[in-house]
RNA sequence: GGGGGUGUAGCUCAGUCUGGUUUAGAGCUGGAGCCUUUUAAGCUUCGAGUCGCGGGUUCGAAUCCCGCCGCCCCCA
């Protein structure tokens, strides 16, 4: 049966075969064995357990697959358990939970040791920790809000013995009144109960958990299960997102949605990755930024819009960098960067409140104090603090250069004066810089989408809020001029050949008005407000190399080639 | 690409410097059993490893040497 193979190869995969018995053919044989032996009467016994099928309704027997290991080679050791595979067969399709393990302990904080509720109560969730004493047993269950203990007494508990053989990991439903044990913690005495899912794989250690770091990032099922700090910080970035929808919402914006595949990908200095499109049998770019979709809607009309999304850089992976990654970008008409500025500090400000129960937060072991409003300070003012010298985009690039190379930063040959200050900057500036700060007034050669400075042509009306050395997001009193746009592009496509965006600058020959714009990354944000050093420990599936290297072509091993 | 760290049972880790009392260990998990108030329960017992991979040195390699690979960090 097909099913036997896919499992078949799922646990070989999990270790190298090298003349050891197949671990199908092993439970295949086990399974046989259990079925001729023992099945029919546990099969009976199951069905006809007093009242579960009113409780949970159960699934009819399916036939029974093979079982796979229960992680590499542990099945080598497991016993045919009949009991098992019957359980198995037993899963019901839905179950009714009346209660959850937060709200019990919070309803009945007050129950006293030793004493009953009275109250009856479904509870539903995993098997985290489990003690069986003969003739009782106490499990810990932990749903998706906290845990509660299960408590199985003989005489009591429907199926005991089979309860007290349930493995950490499996997840069961479980009905019974709440009770205070002598020892005081709070539990459902266990009358009725039923497996809703079996793990077959073993657990994780059960208090040191999962501390392998590739493990948590590539089975994160595992990590989530068992790690409560992944588990918070990933709600943290939920509910994060959540506010920010709303704090944007309550101000008027509105949210869309543009496209992720673009025939030119543009808004930012990035390789893009490139696809195909079958059927125009077009290369098509993912997109490296939402940028120019979202100055579009600003033309059509959406005076206050934004966009929460994924970008896609093909660049390299670093504990701060993954290849695809969520932005939010917003632009409001009639607005200048200063209002972005207003606009960055409040929001996050908010979200620290919100998520963190104040403004002053910890970061990589350094206070933060996020109270606005931040520090403004000019980018040639802060690298003059840090680095000790005067620098602007007007100065003779050999002069630049030979400052830059002054101070230890590497410059390639066809850089601008403009691309040499950001590099001093970024080389010698940012990293240093705590914050928060907001980091004002950029070159105009490497900001070829915002606005000139309106005192001074050389730079332009952007800023990077900088947060315990790094940038947090990017924003600009936006280029709005279709001829100055057209020239930067221009200019922009000669040095790097990337092409021109036709369709933009035709869509600001019909009018951009003023207009502030601003990105933040939110995983970066996300960093900040949940503790977390590594974007990985924000990401539920960053970005790895494949477990398994790719399949070889059939035909032998390859490995006796001489 | 360079440097540093790391890779031993399903999980968490000893053992590596100083090669041999080690037939490779512990705890948890898993199997069998005892146990009616546990909180990582306890107790008895059993099983589980190509010590990342491939070469080499040696009477003998988890341990020393060379090459390669994965992961993490720093730098480019």
């Amino acid at each position: 049966m097909a099913p036997a193979g896919g499992a078949g190869r799922a646990a070989e995969r999990d270790r190298p075969q090298h003349g050891r018995v197949d671990p199908v053919g092993r439970d295949l044989r086990r399974h046989r064995h259990g079925r001729r032996d023992l099945s029919p009467d546990h099969g009976r016994a199951g069905r006809g357990g007093r009242g579960g099928d009113r409780w949970a309704q159960r699934a009819h027997r399916a036939p029974v697959g093979l079982h796979p290991a229960r992680g590499a080679l542990a099945d080598a050791a497991r016993a045919p358990s009949h009991l098992r595979e019957e359980r198995g067969a037993m899963i019901p399709y839905r179950f009714d939970r009346t209660a959850e393990a937060a709200g019990l302990q919070e309803q009945f904080a007050t129950l006293a040791a030793g004493e009953t509720s009275g109250v009856e109560v479904s509870v539903a969730g995993r098997l985290m920790l489990r003690r069986t004493m003969g003739k009782l047993a106490f499990g810990t269950l932990q749903d998706s809000g906290g845990r509660i203990q299960a408590m199985a007494q003989a005489g009591v508990t429907d199926r005991f013995e089979e309860f007290c053989s349930l493995h950490l990991g499996d997840w069961i439903g479980a009905r019974g009144e709440v009770v205070r044990t002598k020892r005081g913690e709070l539990s459902v005495l266990v009358a009725e109960w039923v497996l809703l899912a079996e793990a077959r794989r073993q657990f994780p250690d059960k208090w040191h958990g999962v501390r392998d770091i590739d493990t948590r990032y590539r089975q994160r099922y595992v990590d989530l299960w068992v790690s409560d700090e992944s588990r918070k910080a990933f709600l943290l970035r939920s509910r994060m997102v959540a506010l920010v929808r709303r704090w944007l919402e309550h101000r008027g914006f509105v949210e869309v949605e543009t496209p992720m595949l673009q025939s030119v990908a543009g808004g930012a200095d990035a390789r893009p990755f490139v696809t195909h499109h079958n059927a125009f049998d077009l290369d098509l770019y993912l997109r490296i930024a939402i940028e120019l979709h979202l100055k579009r809607l600003v033309v059509g009309g959406f005076e206050r819009v934004f966009e929460i999304g994924r970008v896609f850089r093909n660049e390299g992976i670093s504990p701060r960098h993954n290849p695809e990654f969520t932005m939010l970008e917003l632009y409001q008409a009639y607005a200048d960067y200063h209002d972005m500025m207003e606009l960055t500090e409040q929001l996050v400000s908010h979200l620290a409140t919100e998520l963190c129960g104040g403004t002053r937060i910890a970061y990589a072991g350094r206070d933060l104090d996020l109270t606005p409003p931040w520090r403004r300070a000019r980018l040639l003012d802060l690298v003059a603090e840090h680095a000790g010298v005067t620098l602007h985009p007007s100065m003779p690039v050999e002069e630049l250069r030979v400052l830059a190379k002054g101070l230890g930063v590497e410059v390639e040959p066809g850089w601008g004066p403009g691309k040499l200050v950001l590099e001093v900057y970024e080389k010698t500036t940012e990293a240093e810089l705590w914050g928060p700060v907001f980091v004002l007034d950029y070159p105009k050669e490497v900001s070829p989408l915002a606005r000139a400075h309106r005192d001074d042509p050389e730079l332009v009306e952007r800023f990077e809020p900088v947060v315990a050395g790094r940038e947090l997001g990017n924003a600009f009193s936006e280029l709005v001029d279709p001829d100055e746009q057209r020239a930067r592009f221009v200019e922009q496509a000669e040095r790097k050949d990337v092409p021109v965006d036709d369709d933009y600058l035709r869509a600001l020959d019909y009018g951009l008005p003023p207009t502030g714009g601003l990105g933040i990354g939110i995983d970066r944000l996300a960093m900040l407000l949940s503790g977390a050093e590594n974007i990985r420990d924000v990401l539920l599936f960053p970005t790895l190399r494949p477990e398994a290297p790719a399949p070889r072509p059939s035909g032998g091993s390859g490995e006796s080639s001489s």
